[in-house]
DNA sequence: TCACTGCGTTACGCCTCATAACAAACACGA
DNA sequence: TCGTGTTTGTTATGAGGCGTAACGCAGTGA
Protein backbone atom coordinates (compact mmCIF):
# COMPACT_ATOMS: atom_id res chain seq x y z
CA UNK A 1 0.00 0.00 0.00
CA UNK A 2 1.40 3.63 -1.11
CA UNK A 3 1.44 6.09 1.03
CA UNK A 4 -0.80 8.12 -1.61
CA UNK A 5 -3.46 5.06 -1.12
CA UNK A 6 -3.77 5.59 2.43
CA UNK A 7 -3.39 9.71 2.26
CA UNK A 8 -6.63 9.55 0.52
CA UNK A 9 -9.83 10.55 2.57
CA UNK A 10 -9.38 14.11 2.27
CA UNK A 11 -7.96 14.52 -0.76
CA UNK A 12 -11.15 11.53 -2.43
CA UNK A 13 -13.52 13.76 -0.98
CA UNK A 14 -12.49 16.91 -2.67
CA UNK A 15 -12.26 15.40 -5.99
CA UNK A 16 -15.51 14.05 -5.61
CA UNK A 17 -16.30 17.45 -5.28
CA UNK A 18 -14.76 18.68 -8.36
CA UNK A 19 -16.50 15.94 -10.75
CA UNK A 20 -19.96 16.91 -9.28
CA UNK A 21 -18.79 20.59 -9.85
CA UNK A 22 -17.86 19.45 -13.28
CA UNK A 23 -20.84 17.23 -14.25
CA UNK A 24 -22.81 20.34 -12.77
CA UNK A 25 -21.60 22.82 -14.61
CA UNK A 26 -21.90 20.69 -18.01
CA UNK A 27 -25.13 20.27 -17.03
CA UNK A 28 -25.78 23.76 -16.30
CA UNK A 29 -24.37 25.09 -19.48
CA UNK A 30 -26.03 22.51 -21.72
CA UNK A 31 -29.55 23.73 -20.22
CA UNK A 32 -28.30 27.20 -20.91
CA UNK A 33 -27.05 27.23 -24.22
CA UNK A 34 -29.93 24.29 -25.72
CA UNK A 35 -27.79 21.71 -27.47
CA UNK A 36 -25.89 19.11 -25.76
CA UNK A 37 -22.10 19.66 -27.61
CA UNK A 38 -20.99 21.35 -24.63
CA UNK A 39 -17.32 22.79 -24.83
CA UNK A 40 -14.78 21.77 -22.63
CA UNK A 41 -13.34 25.24 -22.80
CA UNK A 42 -16.54 26.74 -21.59
CA UNK A 43 -16.68 24.40 -18.51
CA UNK A 44 -13.69 25.52 -17.55
CA UNK A 45 -14.23 29.34 -17.70
CA UNK A 46 -17.45 28.70 -15.57
CA UNK A 47 -15.54 26.90 -12.77
CA UNK A 48 -12.74 29.17 -12.88
CA UNK A 49 -9.90 26.71 -14.55
CA UNK A 50 -7.98 26.15 -17.51
CA UNK A 51 -9.06 24.06 -19.75
CA UNK A 52 -6.52 21.51 -19.55
CA UNK A 53 -7.35 20.92 -16.05
CA UNK A 54 -10.46 18.80 -16.30
CA UNK A 55 -8.50 16.35 -18.18
CA UNK A 56 -7.35 15.24 -14.24
CA UNK A 57 -11.28 14.41 -14.11
CA UNK A 58 -12.45 13.27 -16.99
CA UNK A 59 -10.04 11.17 -20.05
CA UNK A 60 -12.00 13.74 -22.89
CA UNK A 61 -15.50 14.78 -23.56
CA UNK A 62 -16.81 11.42 -24.00
CA UNK A 63 -16.22 10.03 -20.77
CA UNK A 64 -18.00 13.20 -19.61
CA UNK A 65 -20.68 12.59 -21.76
CA UNK A 66 -20.85 8.94 -20.66
CA UNK A 67 -20.80 10.19 -16.77
CA UNK A 68 -23.77 12.80 -17.46
CA UNK A 69 -26.35 9.90 -19.03
CA UNK A 70 -25.36 7.32 -16.24
CA UNK A 71 -26.35 9.95 -13.86
CA UNK A 72 -29.45 10.79 -16.08
CA UNK A 73 -30.94 7.73 -16.06
CA UNK A 74 -30.50 6.97 -12.57
CA UNK A 75 -32.19 10.56 -12.46
CA UNK A 76 -35.27 9.83 -14.73
CA UNK A 77 -35.36 6.09 -13.03
CA UNK A 78 -35.67 7.56 -9.57
CA UNK A 79 -38.00 10.39 -9.94
CA UNK A 80 -40.77 7.74 -11.97
CA UNK A 81 -40.27 5.50 -8.89
CA UNK A 82 -40.26 8.35 -6.38
CA UNK A 83 -43.80 9.27 -8.12
CA UNK A 84 -45.61 6.05 -8.26
CA UNK A 85 -45.29 5.41 -4.96
CA UNK A 86 -46.38 8.65 -4.27
CA UNK A 87 -49.59 7.57 -5.63
CA UNK A 88 -51.72 4.78 -3.13
CA UNK A 89 -50.63 1.11 -3.85
CA UNK A 90 -54.34 0.58 -4.51
CA UNK A 91 -55.01 3.07 -7.13
CA UNK A 92 -53.45 2.15 -9.94
CA UNK A 93 -54.83 4.19 -12.66
CA UNK A 94 -53.33 7.24 -10.11
CA UNK A 95 -50.00 5.02 -10.33
CA UNK A 96 -49.83 5.17 -13.78
CA UNK A 97 -50.45 8.79 -14.80
CA UNK A 98 -48.16 9.47 -11.64
CA UNK A 99 -45.64 7.01 -13.85
CA UNK A 100 -46.69 9.09 -17.39
CA UNK A 101 -46.65 12.65 -15.87
CA UNK A 102 -43.36 12.30 -14.07
CA UNK A 103 -41.84 10.70 -17.44
CA UNK A 104 -43.20 13.97 -19.26
CA UNK A 105 -42.50 16.61 -16.35
CA UNK A 106 -38.54 15.24 -16.00
CA UNK A 107 -38.32 15.65 -19.97
CA UNK A 108 -39.63 18.88 -19.56
CA UNK A 109 -37.63 19.55 -16.62
CA UNK A 110 -34.47 18.22 -18.20
CA UNK A 111 -34.70 17.99 -21.87
CA UNK A 112 -30.71 17.79 -22.49
CA UNK A 113 -30.56 14.95 -19.82
CA UNK A 114 -33.72 13.27 -21.60
CA UNK A 115 -32.19 13.76 -24.78
CA UNK A 116 -28.78 12.46 -23.81
CA UNK A 117 -30.06 8.99 -22.39
CA UNK A 118 -33.01 8.52 -24.90
CA UNK A 119 -32.62 10.73 -27.86
CA UNK A 120 -29.43 9.88 -30.99
CA UNK A 121 -26.50 7.82 -29.32
CA UNK A 122 -23.75 9.92 -29.52
CA UNK A 123 -20.93 9.12 -32.56
CA UNK A 124 -18.21 7.61 -30.81
CA UNK A 125 -20.42 5.83 -28.04
CA UNK A 126 -22.56 2.91 -27.08
CA UNK A 127 -19.77 0.83 -27.46
CA UNK A 128 -19.77 -1.15 -24.30
CA UNK A 129 -21.87 -4.20 -24.29
CA UNK A 130 -25.04 -3.43 -22.29
CA UNK A 131 -23.93 0.29 -21.39
CA UNK A 132 -25.75 2.60 -20.03
CA UNK A 133 -27.87 3.54 -23.08
CA UNK A 134 -29.54 0.03 -23.16
CA UNK A 135 -29.79 0.22 -19.06
CA UNK A 136 -31.85 3.43 -19.70
CA UNK A 137 -34.34 1.65 -21.67
CA UNK A 138 -34.75 -1.19 -19.22
CA UNK A 139 -34.99 0.97 -15.70
CA UNK A 140 -37.78 2.84 -17.60
CA UNK A 141 -39.05 -0.36 -18.91
CA UNK A 142 -39.23 -1.77 -15.25
CA UNK A 143 -41.03 0.86 -13.77
CA UNK A 144 -43.55 0.50 -16.39
CA UNK A 145 -43.34 -3.68 -16.10
CA UNK A 146 -43.72 -3.20 -12.24
CA UNK A 147 -46.89 -1.70 -12.62
CA UNK A 148 -48.39 -4.00 -15.05
CA UNK A 149 -47.05 -6.66 -12.72
CA UNK A 150 -49.27 -5.10 -9.47
CA UNK A 151 -52.46 -4.37 -11.56
CA UNK A 152 -52.55 -8.02 -12.56
CA UNK A 153 -51.68 -9.09 -9.12
CA UNK A 154 -54.62 -6.90 -8.00
CA UNK A 155 -56.74 -8.35 -10.24
CA UNK A 156 -57.34 -5.23 -11.92
CA UNK A 157 -55.52 -5.62 -15.53
CA UNK A 158 -57.77 -6.20 -18.71
CA UNK A 159 -56.85 -8.09 -21.37
CA UNK A 160 -55.19 -5.27 -23.80
CA UNK A 161 -56.80 -4.55 -26.70
CA UNK A 162 -54.60 -5.74 -29.26
CA UNK A 163 -53.76 -9.13 -27.65
CA UNK A 164 -53.05 -11.32 -30.85
CA UNK A 165 -49.28 -11.76 -29.54
CA UNK A 166 -46.75 -13.21 -32.41
CA UNK A 167 -44.00 -16.15 -31.56
CA UNK A 168 -41.47 -13.27 -31.50
CA UNK A 169 -43.15 -11.03 -29.19
CA UNK A 170 -43.76 -14.38 -26.70
CA UNK A 171 -40.26 -15.16 -26.85
CA UNK A 172 -39.02 -11.99 -26.33
CA UNK A 173 -41.40 -11.57 -23.12
CA UNK A 174 -40.48 -14.89 -21.71
CA UNK A 175 -36.64 -13.68 -21.87
CA UNK A 176 -37.50 -10.46 -20.28
CA UNK A 177 -39.81 -12.34 -17.98
CA UNK A 178 -37.19 -14.47 -16.85
CA UNK A 179 -34.59 -11.63 -15.97
CA UNK A 180 -37.36 -9.82 -13.75
CA UNK A 181 -39.08 -10.48 -10.67
CA UNK A 182 -42.55 -8.88 -12.26
CA UNK A 183 -43.81 -11.18 -15.06
CA UNK A 184 -46.45 -10.32 -16.88
CA UNK A 185 -48.16 -12.24 -19.89
CA UNK A 186 -47.16 -12.20 -23.56
CA UNK A 187 -50.32 -9.72 -24.12
CA UNK A 188 -49.54 -7.81 -21.64
CA UNK A 189 -45.45 -7.32 -22.32
CA UNK A 190 -46.77 -6.39 -25.75
CA UNK A 191 -48.85 -3.64 -24.54
CA UNK A 192 -46.29 -1.99 -21.93
CA UNK A 193 -44.18 -1.40 -25.08
CA UNK A 194 -47.07 -0.30 -26.85
CA UNK A 195 -47.63 2.12 -23.96
CA UNK A 196 -43.90 2.95 -23.53
CA UNK A 197 -44.13 3.93 -26.97
CA UNK A 198 -46.55 5.91 -26.76
CA UNK A 199 -46.11 8.00 -23.73
CA UNK A 200 -42.38 8.47 -25.31
CA UNK A 201 -43.31 9.62 -28.70
CA UNK A 202 -45.78 12.37 -27.21
CA UNK A 203 -42.75 13.60 -24.96
CA UNK A 204 -40.65 13.50 -27.78
CA UNK A 205 -42.83 15.43 -29.88
CA UNK A 206 -43.07 18.43 -27.29
CA UNK A 207 -39.41 18.74 -25.75
CA UNK A 208 -38.56 19.08 -29.37
CA UNK A 209 -40.77 21.79 -30.21
CA UNK A 210 -42.88 20.05 -32.30
CA UNK A 211 -46.31 20.89 -30.29
CA UNK A 212 -45.08 24.36 -29.44
CA UNK A 213 -48.59 25.04 -31.77
CA UNK A 214 -50.39 23.80 -29.35
CA UNK A 215 -50.59 26.00 -26.67
CA UNK A 216 -50.30 24.67 -22.84
CA UNK A 217 -53.27 24.56 -21.31
CA UNK A 218 -54.34 22.25 -24.81
CA UNK A 219 -51.11 20.03 -24.41
CA UNK A 220 -51.80 19.35 -20.95
CA UNK A 221 -55.27 18.06 -22.09
CA UNK A 222 -53.69 16.33 -24.87
CA UNK A 223 -51.91 14.38 -22.47
CA UNK A 224 -54.18 13.19 -19.96
CA UNK A 225 -55.93 12.24 -22.78
CA UNK A 226 -52.86 10.11 -24.61
CA UNK A 227 -52.66 8.65 -20.62
CA UNK A 228 -56.11 7.44 -20.67
CA UNK A 229 -56.06 6.01 -24.56
CA UNK A 230 -53.14 4.46 -23.40
CA UNK A 231 -54.26 2.54 -20.51
CA UNK A 232 -57.70 2.01 -22.46
CA UNK A 233 -55.33 0.17 -24.85
CA UNK A 234 -53.14 -1.44 -22.45
CA UNK A 235 -55.79 -3.01 -20.20
CA UNK A 236 -54.91 -1.09 -17.33
CA UNK A 237 -57.47 0.85 -14.97
CA UNK A 238 -57.91 4.45 -16.89
CA UNK A 239 -57.48 7.47 -14.99
CA UNK A 240 -60.18 9.97 -14.93
CA UNK A 241 -60.45 13.02 -17.22
CA UNK B 1 -29.56 43.49 -67.01
CA UNK B 2 -26.30 42.65 -66.40
CA UNK B 3 -23.96 40.01 -68.85
CA UNK B 4 -24.38 37.36 -66.18
CA UNK B 5 -27.79 37.59 -65.53
CA UNK B 6 -28.41 36.88 -69.55
CA UNK B 7 -25.12 34.64 -68.97
CA UNK B 8 -26.87 32.41 -66.90
CA UNK B 9 -28.70 29.17 -68.28
CA UNK B 10 -25.70 26.85 -68.52
CA UNK B 11 -23.64 28.17 -65.31
CA UNK B 12 -26.91 28.30 -63.19
CA UNK B 13 -27.44 23.99 -64.15
CA UNK B 14 -23.91 23.56 -62.91
CA UNK B 15 -24.47 25.52 -60.14
CA UNK B 16 -27.47 24.02 -59.07
CA UNK B 17 -25.54 20.64 -59.58
CA UNK B 18 -23.46 21.45 -57.54
CA UNK B 19 -25.29 22.16 -54.41
CA UNK B 20 -27.13 18.59 -55.10
CA UNK B 21 -24.01 16.98 -55.14
CA UNK B 22 -23.05 19.09 -51.78
CA UNK B 23 -26.22 17.88 -50.09
CA UNK B 24 -25.97 14.27 -51.29
CA UNK B 25 -22.31 14.22 -50.11
CA UNK B 26 -23.58 15.63 -47.06
CA UNK B 27 -26.43 12.96 -46.56
CA UNK B 28 -23.90 9.96 -47.47
CA UNK B 29 -21.17 11.12 -44.66
CA UNK B 30 -23.90 11.38 -42.19
CA UNK B 31 -25.14 8.28 -43.26
CA UNK B 32 -21.64 6.92 -43.39
CA UNK B 33 -20.50 8.29 -39.89
CA UNK B 34 -24.04 7.72 -38.17
CA UNK B 35 -24.03 11.62 -37.21
CA UNK B 36 -25.79 14.67 -38.10
CA UNK B 37 -22.43 16.82 -37.25
CA UNK B 38 -21.46 16.38 -40.85
CA UNK B 39 -17.87 18.47 -41.62
CA UNK B 40 -17.47 20.96 -44.12
CA UNK B 41 -13.74 19.67 -44.39
CA UNK B 42 -14.69 16.00 -45.26
CA UNK B 43 -17.66 16.75 -47.56
CA UNK B 44 -15.27 18.80 -49.50
CA UNK B 45 -12.65 16.12 -49.42
CA UNK B 46 -15.39 13.37 -50.54
CA UNK B 47 -16.05 15.97 -53.45
CA UNK B 48 -12.14 16.52 -54.21
CA UNK B 49 -11.95 20.13 -53.70
CA UNK B 50 -10.78 22.32 -50.71
CA UNK B 51 -13.05 23.49 -47.88
CA UNK B 52 -13.28 26.95 -48.67
CA UNK B 53 -14.98 26.19 -52.04
CA UNK B 54 -18.19 24.95 -50.42
CA UNK B 55 -18.79 28.49 -49.13
CA UNK B 56 -19.59 29.76 -52.49
CA UNK B 57 -22.75 27.71 -52.00
CA UNK B 58 -23.54 27.57 -48.74
CA UNK B 59 -22.58 30.79 -46.47
CA UNK B 60 -22.04 28.04 -43.72
CA UNK B 61 -22.83 24.66 -42.31
CA UNK B 62 -26.35 26.05 -40.62
CA UNK B 63 -27.26 27.13 -44.12
CA UNK B 64 -26.41 23.44 -45.59
CA UNK B 65 -28.52 22.09 -42.85
CA UNK B 66 -31.18 24.29 -43.14
CA UNK B 67 -31.31 23.14 -46.63
CA UNK B 68 -31.00 19.39 -46.05
CA UNK B 69 -33.67 19.84 -43.41
CA UNK B 70 -36.10 21.05 -45.82
CA UNK B 71 -35.09 18.37 -48.56
CA UNK B 72 -35.62 15.95 -45.95
CA UNK B 73 -39.33 16.57 -44.51
CA UNK B 74 -40.11 16.90 -48.50
CA UNK B 75 -38.90 13.86 -49.14
CA UNK B 76 -40.67 12.05 -45.98
CA UNK B 77 -44.28 13.67 -46.92
CA UNK B 78 -43.68 12.73 -50.38
CA UNK B 79 -43.27 9.27 -49.15
CA UNK B 80 -45.69 8.81 -46.80
CA UNK B 81 -48.16 10.31 -49.36
CA UNK B 82 -47.28 8.84 -52.14
CA UNK B 83 -47.61 4.91 -50.01
CA UNK B 84 -50.80 6.45 -48.89
CA UNK B 85 -51.83 6.70 -52.71
CA UNK B 86 -50.54 3.26 -52.94
CA UNK B 87 -53.42 1.64 -51.30
CA UNK B 88 -57.06 1.21 -52.43
CA UNK B 89 -59.48 4.47 -51.23
CA UNK B 90 -61.85 2.11 -49.80
CA UNK B 91 -59.65 -0.16 -47.19
CA UNK B 92 -58.43 2.52 -44.97
CA UNK B 93 -57.25 0.04 -42.39
CA UNK B 94 -54.56 -0.37 -45.35
CA UNK B 95 -54.24 2.90 -45.76
CA UNK B 96 -53.50 3.58 -42.06
CA UNK B 97 -51.53 0.91 -42.39
CA UNK B 98 -49.36 2.22 -45.13
CA UNK B 99 -48.92 5.32 -43.47
CA UNK B 100 -47.70 4.00 -40.69
CA UNK B 101 -44.41 2.16 -42.48
CA UNK B 102 -44.17 4.37 -44.44
CA UNK B 103 -43.34 6.83 -41.80
CA UNK B 104 -41.05 3.96 -39.78
CA UNK B 105 -39.68 2.62 -43.10
CA UNK B 106 -38.27 6.12 -44.31
CA UNK B 107 -37.19 6.46 -40.56
CA UNK B 108 -34.71 3.60 -40.62
CA UNK B 109 -33.51 3.62 -44.01
CA UNK B 110 -33.02 7.13 -43.03
CA UNK B 111 -32.59 7.70 -39.37
CA UNK B 112 -30.28 11.25 -39.67
CA UNK B 113 -32.31 12.76 -42.18
CA UNK B 114 -35.42 11.47 -40.27
CA UNK B 115 -33.59 13.09 -36.92
CA UNK B 116 -32.49 16.25 -38.94
CA UNK B 117 -36.04 17.14 -39.28
CA UNK B 118 -38.24 15.04 -36.40
CA UNK B 119 -35.03 15.17 -33.57
CA UNK B 120 -33.71 17.72 -31.17
CA UNK B 121 -33.64 21.39 -32.84
CA UNK B 122 -30.25 22.24 -33.77
CA UNK B 123 -28.90 25.48 -31.19
CA UNK B 124 -28.54 27.96 -33.93
CA UNK B 125 -31.68 27.06 -35.77
CA UNK B 126 -35.61 27.49 -35.85
CA UNK B 127 -35.52 30.70 -35.91
CA UNK B 128 -37.29 31.85 -38.68
CA UNK B 129 -41.28 31.74 -38.12
CA UNK B 130 -42.95 29.04 -39.48
CA UNK B 131 -39.43 27.42 -40.51
CA UNK B 132 -39.10 24.13 -42.08
CA UNK B 133 -39.57 22.30 -38.36
CA UNK B 134 -42.68 23.50 -37.66
CA UNK B 135 -44.28 23.06 -41.12
CA UNK B 136 -42.70 18.79 -40.75
CA UNK B 137 -45.27 18.83 -38.07
CA UNK B 138 -47.44 20.25 -40.11
CA UNK B 139 -46.86 18.22 -43.18
CA UNK B 140 -46.90 14.72 -41.23
CA UNK B 141 -50.04 16.29 -39.94
CA UNK B 142 -51.72 16.88 -42.80
CA UNK B 143 -50.97 13.48 -43.89
CA UNK B 144 -52.84 11.86 -40.54
CA UNK B 145 -55.90 14.44 -41.15
CA UNK B 146 -56.63 13.70 -44.01
CA UNK B 147 -56.99 10.22 -43.50
CA UNK B 148 -59.42 10.59 -40.52
CA UNK B 149 -61.22 12.96 -43.32
CA UNK B 150 -61.40 10.38 -45.69
CA UNK B 151 -62.71 8.03 -43.04
CA UNK B 152 -65.26 10.30 -41.99
CA UNK B 153 -66.30 10.52 -45.55
CA UNK B 154 -67.06 7.43 -45.83
CA UNK B 155 -68.67 6.80 -42.75
CA UNK B 156 -66.04 4.00 -41.78
CA UNK B 157 -64.92 6.59 -38.51
CA UNK B 158 -65.91 5.39 -34.90
CA UNK B 159 -66.00 7.52 -32.07
CA UNK B 160 -62.41 7.64 -30.38
CA UNK B 161 -61.43 5.61 -27.08
CA UNK B 162 -61.03 8.97 -25.43
CA UNK B 163 -63.63 11.09 -26.90
CA UNK B 164 -63.82 14.00 -23.40
CA UNK B 165 -62.11 16.65 -25.24
CA UNK B 166 -61.48 20.03 -23.38
CA UNK B 167 -62.11 23.74 -24.75
CA UNK B 168 -58.62 24.14 -25.07
CA UNK B 169 -58.03 21.18 -27.42
CA UNK B 170 -61.71 21.97 -28.84
CA UNK B 171 -60.08 25.48 -29.98
CA UNK B 172 -56.89 24.09 -31.01
CA UNK B 173 -58.85 21.85 -33.41
CA UNK B 174 -60.62 24.13 -34.58
CA UNK B 175 -57.97 26.80 -35.28
CA UNK B 176 -56.48 23.30 -37.70
CA UNK B 177 -59.10 22.79 -39.15
CA UNK B 178 -59.64 26.27 -40.36
CA UNK B 179 -56.45 26.41 -42.07
CA UNK B 180 -56.88 22.66 -43.82
CA UNK B 181 -59.72 21.43 -45.99
CA UNK B 182 -59.76 18.08 -44.57
CA UNK B 183 -61.69 18.89 -41.74
CA UNK B 184 -62.07 16.65 -38.67
CA UNK B 185 -64.31 16.44 -34.93
CA UNK B 186 -62.63 18.12 -32.02
CA UNK B 187 -62.94 14.17 -30.67
CA UNK B 188 -60.76 13.20 -33.66
CA UNK B 189 -58.64 15.79 -34.21
CA UNK B 190 -57.51 14.61 -30.60
CA UNK B 191 -57.14 11.22 -31.51
CA UNK B 192 -54.88 11.90 -34.70
CA UNK B 193 -52.86 13.84 -32.50
CA UNK B 194 -52.37 10.82 -30.31
CA UNK B 195 -51.64 8.57 -33.22
CA UNK B 196 -48.96 10.59 -34.36
CA UNK B 197 -47.15 10.62 -31.07
CA UNK B 198 -47.84 6.92 -30.37
CA UNK B 199 -46.84 6.31 -33.93
CA UNK B 200 -43.67 8.43 -33.33
CA UNK B 201 -42.56 7.31 -30.55
CA UNK B 202 -42.55 3.81 -31.53
CA UNK B 203 -40.42 4.69 -34.30
CA UNK B 204 -37.79 7.04 -32.28
CA UNK B 205 -37.51 4.54 -30.06
CA UNK B 206 -36.50 1.64 -32.52
CA UNK B 207 -34.04 3.97 -34.71
CA UNK B 208 -32.33 5.74 -31.61
CA UNK B 209 -30.93 1.55 -30.52
CA UNK B 210 -33.85 1.61 -27.42
CA UNK B 211 -35.31 -1.40 -29.69
CA UNK B 212 -31.73 -3.52 -30.36
CA UNK B 213 -32.66 -5.80 -27.44
CA UNK B 214 -36.07 -7.20 -29.61
CA UNK B 215 -35.19 -9.11 -32.55
CA UNK B 216 -36.19 -8.17 -36.07
CA UNK B 217 -39.16 -10.19 -35.98
CA UNK B 218 -40.85 -9.59 -32.43
CA UNK B 219 -39.98 -5.51 -33.89
CA UNK B 220 -42.06 -5.93 -37.04
CA UNK B 221 -45.24 -7.79 -34.97
CA UNK B 222 -45.13 -5.28 -32.60
CA UNK B 223 -45.07 -2.68 -34.59
CA UNK B 224 -47.75 -4.00 -36.35
CA UNK B 225 -49.68 -4.51 -33.31
CA UNK B 226 -48.74 -0.84 -32.47
CA UNK B 227 -50.68 0.31 -35.23
CA UNK B 228 -53.85 -1.96 -34.70
CA UNK B 229 -54.14 -0.62 -30.96
CA UNK B 230 -53.69 2.96 -32.79
CA UNK B 231 -56.53 2.41 -35.00
CA UNK B 232 -58.46 1.18 -32.46
CA UNK B 233 -58.16 3.71 -29.79
CA UNK B 234 -58.54 6.49 -32.52
CA UNK B 235 -61.96 5.04 -34.37
CA UNK B 236 -60.07 4.24 -37.64
CA UNK B 237 -60.31 0.90 -39.10
CA UNK B 238 -58.12 -1.53 -37.91
CA UNK B 239 -55.97 -3.64 -39.96
CA UNK B 240 -55.89 -7.35 -39.76
CA UNK B 241 -53.24 -8.82 -37.82
C1' DT C 1 -9.57 41.21 -77.99
C1' DC C 2 -11.10 42.79 -73.52
C1' DA C 3 -13.61 43.65 -69.34
C1' DC C 4 -16.59 41.05 -66.19
C1' DT C 5 -18.35 37.50 -63.46
C1' DG C 6 -18.18 33.23 -60.97
C1' DC C 7 -15.48 29.47 -59.19
C1' DG C 8 -11.74 27.40 -56.93
C1' DT C 9 -7.35 27.87 -54.84
C1' DT C 10 -3.84 29.15 -51.19
C1' DA C 11 -2.91 31.82 -46.97
C1' DC C 12 -4.46 33.24 -42.75
C1' DG C 13 -6.69 34.05 -37.94
C1' DC C 14 -9.40 32.10 -34.44
C1' DC C 15 -11.13 28.55 -31.69
C1' DT C 16 -11.39 23.85 -29.62
C1' DC C 17 -9.56 19.36 -28.24
C1' DA C 18 -5.97 17.04 -26.28
C1' DT C 19 -1.08 16.26 -24.73
C1' DA C 20 3.39 17.49 -22.65
C1' DA C 21 6.24 19.65 -19.50
C1' DC C 22 6.50 22.18 -15.50
C1' DA C 23 5.31 24.40 -10.84
C1' DA C 24 2.75 24.64 -6.59
C1' DA C 25 0.11 22.47 -2.82
C1' DC C 26 -0.43 18.74 -0.07
C1' DA C 27 -0.01 14.41 2.91
C1' DC C 28 2.81 11.71 5.41
C1' DG C 29 6.98 9.65 7.69
C1' DA C 30 11.39 10.34 9.83
C1' DT D 1 10.59 20.45 11.06
C1' DC D 2 12.10 18.71 6.78
C1' DG D 3 12.16 15.61 2.64
C1' DT D 4 9.63 12.58 -0.58
C1' DG D 5 6.23 11.37 -3.63
C1' DT D 6 1.48 12.29 -5.16
C1' DT D 7 -2.14 15.22 -6.74
C1' DT D 8 -3.62 19.18 -8.97
C1' DG D 9 -3.23 23.10 -11.47
C1' DT D 10 -0.65 25.95 -14.81
C1' DT D 11 1.58 27.40 -19.34
C1' DA D 12 3.20 25.85 -23.88
C1' DT D 13 2.34 23.34 -27.91
C1' DG D 14 0.40 20.71 -31.81
C1' DA D 15 -3.40 19.03 -34.71
C1' DG D 16 -7.51 20.07 -36.95
C1' DG D 17 -12.02 22.49 -38.09
C1' DC D 18 -14.55 26.89 -39.28
C1' DG D 19 -14.78 30.84 -41.75
C1' DT D 20 -12.58 35.08 -44.31
C1' DA D 21 -9.46 37.37 -47.49
C1' DA D 22 -6.84 37.81 -51.43
C1' DC D 23 -5.46 35.86 -55.63
C1' DG D 24 -5.59 33.05 -60.21
C1' DC D 25 -8.23 31.02 -63.79
C1' DA D 26 -11.90 29.91 -66.98
C1' DG D 27 -15.95 31.02 -69.42
C1' DT D 28 -19.12 34.79 -71.19
C1' DG D 29 -20.54 38.39 -74.11
C1' DA D 30 -19.61 42.95 -76.41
Amino acid sequence: MTAAQRAAPRRERARAATIEEIKQTALRLMHEQGTLSVRFTDIARAMDMTPPALYRYFADRDVLLCALITDAYDALGEYVAECREGAPVADLAERWKAVAQAYRDWARREPEQFMLILGMPLPGYAAPTDGPTTEAAKRAMAQLQSLFHEANAQGALRPPIVAEVSAAVEECAAMKNAESPATVSPAHFQAMLHAWASLHGFVMLEINGHFDWIGEAARDALFLGQVRAIAHAAGMPVPDA
